[in-house]
DNA sequence: GTCGGTGCAAATGCTTTGCATTGAT
DNA sequence: ATCAATGCAAAGCATTTGCACCGAC
């Protein structure tokens, strides 16, 4: 994971500073969708101040390279997500808690190029959000 | 389709301005996906000027009135689409076009509901794109 | 006549950028 | 040593909001 960032950083002629591995450490730690400000917050606990301005730039960096993917949820901010090789990107979303939940959606990836072959067109991508809210237990709200 | 909006706001004791009803005109004009901004210049083409500010209020309400939808792409600004009654929110975008098409998967709500259930969850709402770039004829790239 | 709607301009909040300094290579 | 990266603060930009006036009901 870090070796490939480390990688693909070369590869553009940039460089590997603390920052950007302290900022990989914290999205693999927090291991869940997250955005900008929290991962903001999760470096700070890391012991590791990293201003705004930088935690934008490598996000971007980072995007580029293939390790995260943003996910947007209708208007809010923009989130993201680490994704290895092959992307989990099909996310259950409970709207009154707010809780995101991969989800694993197999028959998915076919069911898209079935699509997109009976339009002639190659699949790029795809993006997979179910909204849901609590069904049995009602505690908060 | 202006009547249903009608009916809408009166129901929630809202009015009908000669503002709302160009704004449906002008969305129903564009006849494609479209940002708040281009709705303006539409308006503006149609001869009656309406603010920022009334256009993203009147936005907002339609979409709650389930008149149109919000479709996100990436990290660019909201757009939106009409929608008439029933919310073909299954996208097929092109990404080297920016062309969308809205598509049919029946057997996409079955699975939605099945993961739900296995969550516990109740259903609310999906959102499914899926991106691709022209199959037979590369050109550019 | 009432109460919601409108326009304007200011505010908001996420994200980006300019610039001087710092540091990885 | 060089050239990119960082931090800070300011700028940008889409969207929202406060307020006074206006108009649909």
């Amino acid at each position: 994971m870090c070796a490939i960032f480390r990688r693909r950083l070369k590869e553009a002629g940039q460089k590997y500073t603390p920052e950007r591995a302290q900022i990989l450490d914290a999205i693999i730690k927090i291991d869940d969708v997250f955005e900008a400000d929290q991962l903001q917050d999760e470096l700070r606990e890391l012991g590791f101040g990293v201003s705004k301005a930088t935690v934008y730039r490598t996000l971007k960096l980072m995007q580029e390279a293939g390790l995260i993917q943003q996910v947007l949820l209708d208007s809010e901010q923009a989130r993201y997500q680490l994704v290895y090789g092959q992307t989990p990107r099909d996310l259950l979303i409970r709207v009154d808690t707010n809780e995101i939940i991969s989800i694993e959606a197999p028959e998915l990836s076919a069911l898209c190029q079935r699509i997109c072959e009976s339009h002639g067109l190659r699949m790029e991508g795809r993006r997979f959000h179910i909204f849901a809210t609590g069904g049995s237990d009602r505690s908060g709200e």
